[in-house]
DNA sequence: CTATTGACGACAT
DNA sequence: CATGTCGCCAATA
């Protein structure tokens, strides 16, 4: 599998970079990095843009979830992200983060 | 250039 | 609380 080169566009290395900074154990949400992309209105777009998730291990996507601490979606399957999220001791019920604002990691 | 497509958000019902 | 509608934005066809 290899790709030759990565090329990314300006919006999604500057979401990737917001995203890498999230701490283990908290969350961002689309919202949040976008705003921290320097788009505060592009949360749609930054959902894009983390899909493509060229640096799969490396960047933690999976502490991307929606603003109302609903679950959102991953590449590789929702209950997958649910299960790295639980792993980092984030607890999911019912399709929500338990303690959402709490670990919520804002920029 | 226009149209379509989403891992979204806010608000109305 | 669950759904639906509309607005937003960048990437792609």
């Amino acid at each position: 599998m290899k790709d030759g080169k990565i090329i990314l566009t300006f919006f999604e290395m500057a979401v990737l970079d917001a995203l890498k900074k999230v701490p283990r154990g908290r969350v961002t949400t689309y919202k949040e990095l976008a705003k921290g992309a320097d788009r505060p209105r592009a949360a749609r777009a930054v959902g894009n843009a983390v899909n493509k998730n060229p640096f799969a291990p490396k960047i933690p996507c999976h502490r991307v979830v929606k603003s109302d601490g609903g679950i959102g979606g991953y590449a590789a399957g929702v209950n997958k992200k649910i299960d790295i999220l639980k792993k980092e001791g984030i607890i999911v019920k019912n399709n929500k983060i338990l303690n959402f604002k709490k670990i919520l990691f804002k920029f």
